[in-house]
DNA sequence: AAGGAGATCAACCGCCGTATT
DNA sequence: AAATACGGCGGTTGATCTCCT
């Protein structure tokens, strides 16, 4: 019954730190042979270590199409976006970031994008105002509690969209099984994405021409036009062209459609009073200063890229 | 200059879903 | 159908670095 016992059971197996050495045997055995069966890729590479520690140390740190360095501001609102919809799931949100990988954004949540919320009062975890956050009144924080439930509601088909991905990912992953990967020159796509980010411009602002045009979803994403939206624009893995995802296209929706045209949209709905857009207005607001305020911090070529529109992170109104 | 505190991040651990036998 | 391995994920740890006193 079963398969042969696991590498990892096996004693001697070095653990901690890789040695220059140890990366460069890795890097040159994925190279040529691809990295197949983890389990039995060490002993084949002359490595002292357990399949698993192999797989990790690639995917976090040797993988040719990692991207590594301080993160632009750019990554950093689009990591407290996902996260407020998908919570920690990292490698969900590593997949829309190119070339990083869950475990960086994890540990720059952790360090960084957490403790900046949590200064706020904004619960990191909820992104709801905290409690014991004094000052913001019952009715702003009302407004907020909208904003998190309309961010639930569009978790739900964002995590079912995930789900189909992985899916897909899956099964693309066994079709290209038997070929080696891509040599390290080759600017791979992060390979835990469906999703093709070669538009970095996406996220720079620059060359929205083409992307826009077929990235942007509508403001408003009934379920039956999140499916429309959601097959139009994914070819799953084998178009490295794709624009960038359904989310990536309510992003820049957001990014590109400015204040004007989301206010009006919520003003159409009698439901929302102006004060509580007022108030949802001001929340992201304050989400987005906390990100810019980054920038004058960090040496960047940033600063022409800061986003000075709130209602880039306001909630499509007629969704409430 | 020394040392303590806090920040950072690579790597490990343990769990879970899926695949395999 | 059951048992087991495998790969992937999120949480956590600990070594190292940086800053402050």
């Amino acid at each position: 019954m079963g398969r042969s016992p696991c590498c990892e059971k096996e004693a001697g197996l070095k653990k901690g730190p890789w040695t220059p050495e140890e990366d460069q045997k890795l890097l040159a055995f994925i190279e040529q042979h691809g990295h197949g069966c983890w389990r039995s890729l060490p002993a084949k590479a002359g490595l002292r270590r357990c399949g698993k520690s192999c797989r990790l140390r690639w995917t976090n740190y040797l993988r040719p199409d990692i991207k590594r360095g301080k993160f632009t501001l750019q990554e950093e609102q689009t990591i407290i976006q996902l996260h407020a919809l998908l919570g920690n799931r990292w490698s969900a949100i590593a997949t829309h970031l190119p070339k990083r990988t869950d475990n960086e954004i994890k540990n720059y949540w952790n360090t960084h994008l957490k403790k900046r919320l949590a200064k706020m009062g904004i619960d990191p975890v909820t992104h709801k105002p905290r409690a014991d956050a004094g000052g913001a009144g019952a009715a702003a924080s009302g407004a907020r509690y909208r904003a998190a439930a309309h961010l639930s509601h569009t978790a739900q088909w964002e995590s079912a969209r995930l789900e189909a991905e992985a899916r897909l990912a899956r099964e693309a992953k066994l079709r290209a099984l038997a070929s080696p990967p891509a040599p390290a020159a080759s600017g791979l796509e992060s390979p835990t994405s469906t999703l093709s980010f070669s538009e970095s411009a996406l996220f720079a602002g620059a060359g929205h021409d083409d992307a826009l045009g077929a990235a942007r979803a509508p403001a408003v994403l009934t379920p039956r036009s999140y499916g429309e939206a959601f097959g139009e624009q994914h070819s799953f893995g084998d178009d490295a062209d794709a624009p960038g995802g359904f989310l990536a296209g309510v992003l820049l929706d957001c990014a590109v459609a400015g204040a004007e045209q989301r206010f009006a949209a919520a003003s159409a709905d009698a439901s929302v009073s102006e004060q509580q857009q007022e108030e949802d207005k001001g929340y992201w607001s304050s989400i987005l200063n906390m990100v810019n305020s980054s920038m004058s911090s960090s040496s960047s070529s940033l600063t022409s890229e800061a986003v000075t529109d709130p209602a880039m992170y306001l909630p499509a109104a007629a969704e409430f």
